[in-house]
DNA sequence: GTCTATACGTGGATAGAC
DNA sequence: GTCTATCCACGTATAGAC
C-alpha cells in the first residue's frame, strides 16, 4: 500500500466485500438448505449484520432467535434454512473474520523494504480494517470467549499471528540496527492494545472528532518514538 | 506511594478489602432482607465472587440464577434474600467498583511533585489495582454495556474521570516544560488502552511470564519516551 | 423458499416449610 | 435465615401449509 489514506483503503475493501460473502456461502453450502446463490448470499449478509446489531446492544447470549428474525426480516422457519442453530452463527461469523484478516492484514507488506515504512503499513492497515469492518472486530472481541473449543483455538491462532507479524517486524528492524533495542514481543502487545482501542471505544473518538487517520498516526508515532535510535 | 513494588500495594489493598464489602452492605441495607451483618457480608462476598467466576466463562447474560446458587453455595430462596433480582447484581457490583477506584486510584498522587514521578504513580497504580481486583475490572469492561441507563452513566463518568486525571497530569507537565508538547487527551487514551490490556489479556502475559511490575514499567516507559524533551 | 403455529425445555422469581 | 417445590414466561427448534 503506497497510498496511506483511509479512502484508498476503503475502496479496496468495498470491492472485495460481496465476493467474501459469496465465498462464505460456498464454504458452508452443505449446511445451508437454500441453494439459489443470489438469494442465499443476500440473506446471509442480512443475518450476519443483524447479529452484529443486536449483539452490540444486548450481547450474543441474550439475543433470541426471535430478535434475529425481526432484525433480519426473515421468519423463524426461514432463518433455520440458513443455520442449524444459534451456535452455528458464531462459527459462520468467525469464518468471515478469518477471510478479512487473511486478505487485508497479512498481505499488507508487499513492496516495502524500510522497517519504518513496513511498521507504519502494518499498524495502519489494522486500524483501517477495524474501521471498515468494525462490527466484526467488536463482535469478535466481545464474544470470542463463548466460542466452542475448536473455533476458539482458531481465533487464538489468528490473534497470535497478527501480533507475531508485528513482533517479527520489530525484531527485524532491531537486527538491522534501524530500531533501538527493546523487548519486541512486549512492544508488539502494547501496539496491539492501542490498535484495539480504536474499535472498542469508537464512540469516544467520534465524540472527540478524532479521525481514523489521525488515530493511526498517533499510534505509529508512539511506536516510532520508542524505536528511534 | 513512595514504594513502587507490587507487594507493597497488595498489602495496602488486602487491609481495605473486608471493610469495603461492609460499606457495600450498609449502603444497600434496605434492599437486603438479611440483617445480621457478619452473615450478610460473608454471603455478599461469596455471591459477588461467584458472579465473576461464572461471567468470566459464559458471560453475565447467560448466567442463570441456578448457576449462581451452585457456585455461591446458597439456594434459590436464600439468594433472593440478598438481591431483588438479577439486574440488581450489576448495580451491586458497580458499587463495589466505584469504591475501589475512588479509594485507590484517585488518591494515588499525594506527596509527589515531579511530573514524571506523578505520571509513573498514576499509570502504575491503575495496573496494580487491576491486578489485585482483576475479576472486577474484567467484569466491568465486558458487562458495562448491559447496565441500565442510570448505572451506565455512572460508569462512564468514572471511566472519564480516570482518563481525565491522566490528561490533566500530562498537560500540567507540558505547561511546566517538563514534557514535550503533544495532544494530552489522545495520549491519555493510548496509555489507558495499554493499561486495560493487562486485565483483558492476562492469560497471555502469564503464559509469557511477564510480571505486573515489568508490564507497568513497559507502559510507563512508552509514555516517557513520548514525553521526553 | 418462506411463512404460521406449536411442542418442548429452561430460566426467573416466589410461597411456604423448617 | 435458608431450603424445597412450584408457577409462569420466554426461548429454541420443527412440522406442515402455502
Amino acid at each position: 500500500m503506497t497510498d496511506k489514506s483511509f479512502d484508498a483503503f476503503k475502496k479496496r475493501y468495498e470491492i472485495s466485500r460481496e465476493e467474501m460473502t459469496r465465498e462464505l456461502f460456498r464454504e458452508n453450502a452443505e449446511s445451508i438448505r437454500v441453494k439459489k446463490e443470489a438469494t442465499a448470499v443476500r440473506n446471509l449478509q442480512r443475518i450476519i449484520e443483524a447479529v452484529f446489531t443486536i449483539s452490540k446492544v444486548k450481547g450474543f447470549q441474550a439475543m433470541s432467535m426471535r430478535d434475529l428474525c425481526n432484525e433480519s426480516g426473515l421468519s423463524m422457519g426461514g432463518l433455520y434454512g440458513y443455520i442449524k442453530g444459534k451456535e452455528e452463527l458464531l462459527a459462520l461469523i468467525q469464518g468471515q473474520g478469518r477471510r478479512l484478516v487473511e486478505r487485508f492484514l497479512l498481505e499488507s507488506l508487499t513492496d516495502l523494504t524500510d522497517p519504518f515504512e513496513k511498521l507504519d503499513a502494518l499498524i495502519r492497515v489494522h486500524i483501517y480494517l477495524s474501521e471498515v469492518a468494525r462490527p466484526w472486530f467488536f463482535f469478535n472481541f466481545m464474544e470470542s470467549r463463548h466460542l466452542g473449543k475448536e473455533d476458539l483455538t482458531q481465533a487464538l491462532i489468528m490473534e497470535a499471528a497478527t501480533e507475531k507479524a508485528l513482533a517479527d517486524l520489530i525484531e527485524e528492524g532491531i537486527a538491522l540496527k534501524t530500531f533501538a533495542p527493546c523487548d519486541a514481543a512486549l512492544l508488539a502487545g502494547l501496539i496491539k492494545s492501542m490498535q484495539q482501542d480504536w474499535y472498542l471505544k469508537r464512540w469516544k473518538f467520534r465524540k472527540r472528532k478524532v479521525t481514523v487517520e489521525r488515530y493511526a498516526d498517533a499510534v505509529i508515532e508512539m511506536a516510532f518514538f520508542r524505536l528511534a535510535l
